[in-house]
DNA sequence: CTATTATTGACAATTCATTGCCAACAAGCG
DNA sequence: CGCTTGTTGGCAATGAATTGTCAATAATAG
């Protein structure tokens, strides 16, 4: 049971390194189709939940997206994210929006909390 | 073409106001199942669709869950959600979190945000 | 009250993302 | 190099949410 490399999953992660910015299933399908043609919407599916497991990347939840991936080394710095309404894409915002405890209702318990931003990326706007 | 009012439609725009917080698909089914019982699923789509589409009703777009829907009055008053993480409710949370412009990168083009928080309500903290 | 027709609800059908299956392929040990 | 077996990719299958269809029902104008 010896973990084997192959040019697929090497495709998969540097796709998603190289990026900078969180990738959907289906970008990093698309960037991966470049580097090793032919690669099977299967392997990025089990690819990427490996990749998940052994914690080299983490899910980006976007509020009414589907769903990204970043390195954890990336994803692990706290920051938030931009979506752009005209290319889809979704960048990374450093820095919080602050005193979120204020906000909190008493009795409730914050654990966490996802930002999203919308408007248009530097090249839509442009 | 006439429009009319029906028991079905009463229950389900009630659900949706009298909650206090915005209710999820399933939610407004249970909940109007109460008030017009034997109501169908396809009504509540049906029903919830219109209310989209005559402004009544607007959606509630949360980070990795379902959408929710809200009274228009209340969707229009900026404010935020709380996800309780045991419960599955959604909570609306006054206020907003602050100088998201100063976030946004130079060229970018702010129009909305999204700001979901995450944890324990405060009969699941208790 | 009666006729018209908007609305409902059961069920099938669709959509879309993700996973199961399995024969063919290829990484890497010896 | 040759063999073992982990990996891949096409296709079917699944799961979950939403919509189409249409006969039966019920709201409302007259």
């Amino acid at each position: 049971m010896t973990r084997r490399d192959t040019s697929q999953q090497r495709a998969i992660r540097s796709a998603i390194e190289d990026a900078g910015r969180p990738l959907s299933i289906r970008e990093i399908a698309e960037i991966a189709e470049g580097t090793s043609p032919g690669i099977g919407i299967r392997t990025i599916y089990r690819v990427i939940k490996r990749l998940l497991e052994d914690q080299v990347i983490k899910t980006v939840t976007m509020a009414g997206h589907a769903d990204r991936y970043e390195p954890t080394a990336i994803a692990d710095t706290h920051h938030h994210h931009f979506h752009c309404e005209r290319c889809d894409r979704v960048f990374d915002v450093p820095g919080c929006a602050g005193r979120l405890d204020r906000m909190i209702p008493p009795g409730f318990q914050l654990k966490s909390h996802e930002l999203t931003l919308n408007g248009l990326c530097d090249a839509c706007a442009g």
